[in-house]
DNA sequence: CGGGAGGTTGACAATCGTCAATCAGAGTGG
DNA sequence: CCACTCTGATTGACGATTGTCAACCTCCCG
C-alpha cells in the first residue's frame, strides 16, 4: 500500500510523469499540462474508452488501471495490440488522425481522464518540449507494436509468453505498480491469448510448462513470481532496447540486462 | 514509363509528396523541405541503411526502390515489419530515439537521401504544418503495425497473404508506382514468408491455391494480376481504415472500398 | 555453358487449435 | 452457512494448419 492514487488535487499527473520520462519539462510546461481541460471517468472491466470507427472528439489518458488496444478481424477472432497501464495517452492518435483503427476496452476497473483533442495538440505546437514528448511517445509506440510483430510472427508459444512476462516485469516496475520479479497480471489467459495469437488452451498449456521448468512461480492463477529473471528473458529472447528505456531502468531488474544489440 | 524519377532538381520531391497527402503544406513548407541539406546515396539490394543497434546521425528517405523493416530474433529468424516504397522517411523515429530498434534492409536497388537528424527535427518544431505532417505520418506507420499485430497474430496463412497483396496494390497505386489489379511484387516468397509470419515453402502453397482459386493470376513469379479486388479484399479481411487514406482514394480501386466499420 | 538464386513439390513431423468435460474460486441470495 | 451460478482455469483426446527436409526445376546472367 506504498503507492496509491495522489488526493486527485492533480489528476493528470501521472500522464505528466509518463511524458517526462523521456523528454525533460520545465515547471511552466508540466503545468500546462496538469492545466488541460478534462473530465474524470470511472470505468468498470469490459467498458470500452474508444470503438473502432469512432470519430474522435477526446484523447483519453489512464489514469488508473489496465487497459488494451484491440482489433476484431473478419471471423470474430480479437487480437490485442497493445496493453496500457497507469499514465499512458490511449489514443493520443485519434488526436491527429481522426477515425479510430481500433477500439480500446478496459482490462480492469479504473480512471480515465478525457483531454478535447484540440487541447491536446494547441499544446503540443505551443509548447516544443511538450510536443517533443508526445512525439517520442509516438515513435516508442511505434517500436513496441514493432516488437509484437515480431514476437507473434517469429517466435513459439513458450517465447512468446515469457517475452510478454518480461515485458510486463519492466513496465509494471516503471509504472510503479509492483516488483519486477512478482507481480499480478491484471489480464485472463483468453486476453493473454488475444495478446499473443495464441488459443487460451495454449497459454494454459504454456503457462504450466514454464511453472514446471522453474522459470515462474504462479501462487493464485494470475500472481507471477519470477525466480531467475535473466533466464526468462533469455527464454523469452527478451531484450529491452525496443522500450526505449533510460541506460539506468534497462539494467534495473538485473544488472545484465542491457543492451546486446548485434 | 509515365512516371519517372524526376531530373534529382529537387530529389527530396517524393517525401514532400508524402507528406502533403494528409496535412497541407504551403509553398514555404515545401521549399523549407526541399531546402534540406542532404546527401544522396545509391544502393543495391540487401545494402543496409540503418542496423540495429545504430546511433542515429540521419533520418533516410526513400527516393525510389523498396525498402524493408526488419528485426533479427534470438533463433536467427527474421520477421519484416514494414515495407517501405518512395517517398516514404524510413526511420522517423532514428531523429528522436537515438539507437535504432530495428534495421532498414534494401529490397531492390534505389536512392535514398541522408538528413541530418537534427535538422528534421528543427524543421518540424520551427513549422507547425511539417511537424503535424510528420506526426501524422509517425502515427499512420502506428496504425499500419497495429494492423500487422492483428494480420500474423489472428489470420490464418491464405487471409494473411491476401491482405499483404491487397495493402500493397493499394499503396503502389498511392505512390504513383503501378496499377492497383496489376504490379509487379518488389520481393521473393521467402521475404514474403518474413513479413507474414510464415514459411516460404507455405507461402509458396498459398500464393498457388489464391491462384488456383482465381482470385489472382501470375504471369511471372512476381507479377501479380487482381482479377476481382472487391472478391480478394474480402479473402484478406482488407478493410483500408487502418491506413488512413483521404476519403477519395479509399475507394479508388472498386467503388465499394469504403469503410465498413460497425 | 555453368552457376546461383529463387520457385515448386512431395513426404512427413509437430506445434498449435478445437472440442468438450471438469475443476476451482468469487460473488449472491436465501 | 450453504446451495447456486458464473467466469476463468485446467486437462485430455484428437485434428489440422503450418513447418521441416530435401529434391528438383527454371530462369537469369556472366
Amino acid at each position: 500500500m506504498t503507492t496509491q492514487d495522489k488526493p486527485s488535487a492533480a489528476p493528470l499527473e501521472p500522464m505528466v510523469r509518463k511524458l517526462e520520462y523521456r523528454q525533460q519539462l520545465d515547471a511552466s510546461d508540466r503545468s500546462a499540462l496538469l492545466a488541460l481541460p478534462h473530465k474524470v471517468k470511472l470505468l468498470e472491466a469490459h467498458d470500452y474508452v474508444v470503438r473502432q470507427g469512432d470519430r474522435a472528439e477526446f484523447s483519453c489518458v489512464l489514469l488508473s488501471g489496465f487497459a488494451v488496444r484491440q482489433k476484431i478481424v473478419g471471423n470474430g477472432y480479437r487480437q490485442i495490440v497493445a496493453i496500457q497501464m497507469k499514465g499512458e495517452i490511449v489514443d493520443l492518435q485519434n488526436s491527429l488522425l481522426g477515425i479510430a483503427d481500433h477500439a480500446v476496452q478496459m482490462l480492469t476497473a479504473g480512471k480515465i481522464a478525457m483531454i478535447p483533442r484540440e487541447e491536446i495538440v494547441r499544446l503540443a505546437f505551443e509548447r516544443p518540449a511538450v510536443g517533443r514528448a508526445m512525439w517520442i511517445d509516438t515513435l516508442v509506440d511505434g517500436s513496441m507494436f514493432r516488437e509484437w510483430v515480431t514476437n507473434i510472427g517469429r517466435r513459439d508459444a513458450r517465447t512468446r509468453i515469457a517475452h510478454l512476462l518480461c515485458e510486463f516485469s519492466l513496465r509494471l516496475k516503471l509504472a510503479g505498480l509492483g516488483e519486477p520479479t512478482n507481480y499480478e497480471l491484471p489480464m485472463t489467459q483468453e486476453q493473454l491469448a488475444d495478446s499473443t495469437g495464441l488459443t487460451p488452451v495454449h497459454v494454459n498449456r504454456t503457462l504450466k510448462m514454464l511453472e514446471a521448468d522453474g522459470l515462474i512461480q504462479r501462487t493464485s492463477a494470475r500472481a507471477i513470481t519470477i525466480g531467475d529473471w535473466r533466464k526468462l528473458a533469455d527464454v523469452g529472447d527478451f531484450q529491452s532496447g525496443y522500450l526505449h528505456l533510460r541506460p539506468g531502468d534497462a539494467g534495473a531488474v538485473h544488472s545484465q540486462e542491457v543492451g546486446e544489440f548485434a
